[in-house]
RNA sequence: GGGCGUGUGCCUGAGCGGCCAAAAGGGACGGACUGUAAAUCCGUUGGCUUAUGCCUUCGCAGGUUCGAAUCCUGCCGCGCCCA
């Protein structure tokens, strides 16, 4: 994270060193000129820039997805801007159309509570969370205050067509799913957020160019200064192929352990490495060129810097460390970790001083099922004592404590609980 | 409101009375090769204390059949066309 002089804020010099850096990794602007003459603007008036970013209070599992665009965040607050955190409570019982998901179940006050809190929890491992600096507000404060007429008045600002040209639209409608018209409002109703806060920057994903702009539109309607919108580019997830997120499972979890992540970073394809320096760290471009090319950098020692850097973000530096000495010892040298988790086995389920291994398999929470330990042991994914273990009626005793592995990752020592 | 379609396993998508736990592809997982990369190859991909066995599954509920994912009826969802 870019670590500003804060002195400097108001330099005409340091304002096009700040538009470059923020503009820099941005997929879009719109547009940079209004971004510099807003500022200006704020400088002059001696205020911070009110920058949006919307949360969704359902979804508290951040990634490094989320990253992306809480880092952008961070560094208007390093350049002295306020964040302003949205809470999308009340839109949240439509649902984000952009998403595939249905209508989304209400949500509670605590619950809408307890998932703010989870989020900050994560989001502050990026964020500057003193209250100069950050400001959360939940929208509906003012969104539940809108009468029907209010409704209406907001719809007004749309045409069907309009909506249609989004491809979130476009393409459930080609699909045959259903489209329900309260979805049409979802952007409106962001949009009244940035009114009702006069947001001055708001910042989102790519999917949420149209709804960002669509605050631009309400803001020149309502007499306000219109925003300017920033979007960040979409995070491909650790299979390279697909936008990151919880459901595809192709994700890096913000809380997640070191050696969890260290170990996801090293699994991604070699030509993502561009992109996930660029938008996941703070290692420069010129020295990201010579990372990601192969004929200077074995691309190992590249992705072990890249792995080092993302961890950094969101533990220290000494766990980074050890996530690596640990990865080597494991993939590169062939090792068991060094420490490895004891699971305990119940009484009950030992019979004559023995366990079926399907049922260790299972203790173990490596299968779900028998059936699924079963096909493991018979694909040969299973060490038993370091030995490949091939017969899944095979009895174990646990007298020594035995190791059990399945495939290159899952490893537990095997004990038997005390009576 | 009417007509015509359509609804299958994680996803796409065949099946259209028995040979269907259900083709094929994708994904995922395991193995080989590696750098936990890519490419390639092999295996697995509903559950069950271990099975030429049983149970659950093809939108939901009934029905016809010795027998249904397959036929019939109703309901629900989605689409198209007409109004």
């Amino acid at each position: 994270m870019a670590d500003q002089d804060s002195s400097t804020i108001n330099s005409d010099a340091s304002l096009e060193a700040q538009l470059h850096l923020l503009c820099g990794d941005a997929d879009h602007t719109y547009s940079p000129v209004q971004l510099a003459d807003r500022m200006k603007l704020a400088a002059k008036e001696h205020r911070p820039l009110r920058v949006k970013l919307g949360m969704d209070p359902t979804a508290p599992d951040l990634h490094l997805g989320h990253a992306v665009v809480l880092r952008k965040l961070r560094q208007f607050q390093d350049w002295g801007h306020k964040a302003i955190l949205i809470v999308g409570d009340f839109t949240a019982m439509i649902g984000d159309p952009t998403g595939k998901k249905k209508t989304r179940p209400t949500l509670s006050r605590q619950q809408v509570d307890a998932n703010a809190m989870t989020y900050l929890d994560q989001a502050g491992k990026i964020l500057d969370t003193s209250p100069e600096r950050l400001e959360i507000r939940r929208n509906s404060e003012w969104l539940s205050k809108m009468d029907f007429a209010d409704a209406l008045r907001l719809a007004q600002q749309m045409t069907v067509a309009r909506m249609l040209e989004r491809d979130t639209f476009a393409d459930r409608y080609k699909a045959g799913e259903a489209i329900y018209i309260h979805e049409f409002m979802y952007p409106l109703m962001q949009a009244a957020d940035s009114v009702a806060i006069r947001a001055d920057v708001e910042l989102g994903g790519t999917d949420q160019t149209f709804n960002n702009l669509m605050g631009r539109d309400l803001q020149s309607a309502q007499g306000q200064a219109p925003q300017i919108v920033m979007v960040m580019p979409i995070l491909n997830g650790t299979d390279g192929m697909n936008k990151m997120g919880k459901s595809l499972g192709n994700y890096v979890g913000i809380s997640e352990p070191p050696q969890e992540q260290f170990g996801k970073v090293m699994s991604i394809p070699d030509a993502l490495m561009p992109e996930w320096f660029k938008l996941c760290t703070s290692v420069a471009a010129s020295e990201a060129a010579i990372l990601c090319n192969a004929g200077v950098t074995h691309p190992r020692a590249a992705k072990e810097r890249l792995a080092v850097e993302i961890v950094s973000t969101f533990h220290s530096h000494a766990d980074a460390a050890a996530a690596a000495a640990d990865f080597k010892r494991r993939f590169s040298d062939g090792l068991l970790p060094a420490s490895i988790e004891e699971v305990p086995v119940a009484p009950g389920q030992i019979q004559a001083g023995k366990i079926g291994i399907l049922n260790l398999i299972k203790t173990a929470g490596f299968a779900a099922s028998t059936s699924e330990a079963r096909r493991l042991v018979e694909g040969g994914g299973v060490l038993l004592a370091g030995n490949r273990i091939t017969d899944s009626r095979l009895q174990v005793a646990l007298d020594s404590k035995p190791v059990l592995q399945v495939g290159k990752r899952r490893v537990a020592r095997m004990v038997a609980a005390p009576e």
